[in-house]
DNA sequence: AACGATACGGAGCGTTGTTCCGTTTAGCAA
DNA sequence: TTGCTAAACGGAACAACGCTCCGTATCGTT
């Protein structure tokens, strides 16, 4: 059989998800475990056995999101009339995918070890579609070379930090910005 | 007199601030406020004594840097051939600062209000100067007009975070595309 | 020399993520 | 139905963090 769990534990592992999703919605990414098992009616022991670790919990919320995000950018190619903007079009996604986390895209970037997983596993699965857009667009000439895939997504989601503190901030126009620097424009 | 402190706690407060310097070299500007305390040989309490709070800590530190960046911003509209020259010049020289600061950025941006004053500090003296050379360039026509002072000096540090983590990421690069993007490009 | 104001040290508190282990329970076999 | 065992559970306990508090030591003045 491939489930091999307890009955108990696999209804405590959506109960747990959605729990999760709940307060990561109301409280942020970076609400504390413990108000997490509350929120689920579980101890906390119970959210490790399920999930080695906090990281692995937002993962596991949002691993879906994310390969739809990242299976999208794959079809964009043939969908749009040209490279850059099937560029434009995907990281609007992405931007708005990490708009409407609260607190993700901070932990998303968070220099300590703890969320190094999270970080793996949106690099290992966004990193390659961004590759794929960015060589399109430079081999159709419409932006400049030289920029890695895996530095741009980190900028994306570097501005996409601490949006809602501020209303003068605006990540959207930022990145918006930033991909417009990519353009092939005169030597500056 | 200007000076009613005592002559130990003077000269611990100099202890403090050349501790506190050295650890954030050394182990970013997130280090534990026991380690400072511990690499100047005096107790924590006297951190405290001397600044309200972390944040307080870290302005002291980099005060002097920060109003010398001020400074100069105020310079180079008179000194560099055009505003847009001004602004790239300028933002460079924030950038180095930044990035020369393991942990600094990602304090900056923190969500917490634990470094709101560090932030505040940042802001209060950093963003009227972006503001100025921002507005010339308008007046020039060489950027567009509708970006935020604030916003933009946001989404530099934010951009700071993490350098050093992985060679590919490359923030001076990618702080170079946003101000790329701030030309007048033709329609989107 | 003595005394009061000033400054100091570090134990202790509240908050995190994470671990550990005694207790409970699901699922199966007799 | 009744036992039994492996699986799962709950939450006390630990380490690391920023910060507070108060008994003690020291400075500087009288």
């Amino acid at each position: 059989m491939a489930d091999r769990k307890r009955a108990d534990a696999r209804r405590n592992e959506q109960v747990l998800l959605d729990a999760a999703a709940a307060v990561f919605l109301s409280s942020g990414v970076d609400a504390p475990v413990r108000d997490i098992a509350a929120k689920a009616g579980v101890g906390m022991g119970t959210i490790y056995r399920h999930f080695p670790n906090r990281a692995e919990l937002v993962i596991a919320v949002y691993r879906h999101q994310v390969d739809a995000c990242a299976e999208v950018g794959r079809t964009l190619l043939a969908k749009e009339p040209t490279p850059y903007a099937a560029l434009t079009v995907w990281v609007d996604l992405f931007v708005d995918f990490l708009v409407t986390k609260h607190g993700l895209a901070a932990a998303l970037q968070s220099e300590t070890a703890r969320f190094e997983t999270l970080h793996d596993y949106f690099v290992d699965n966004l990193v390659p579609v961004c590759g794929a857009l960015l060589d399109a667009a430079v081999e159709a000439g419409e932006i400049q070379p030289g920029v890695d895939p895996y530095g741009l997504m980190r900028g994306i989601g570097n501005l996409c930090v601490g949006v809602g503190g501020d209303p003068r901030y605006d990540a959207r126009q930022l990145v918006g910005l930033l991909i417009a620097g990519l353009r092939r424009h005169p030597a500056t």
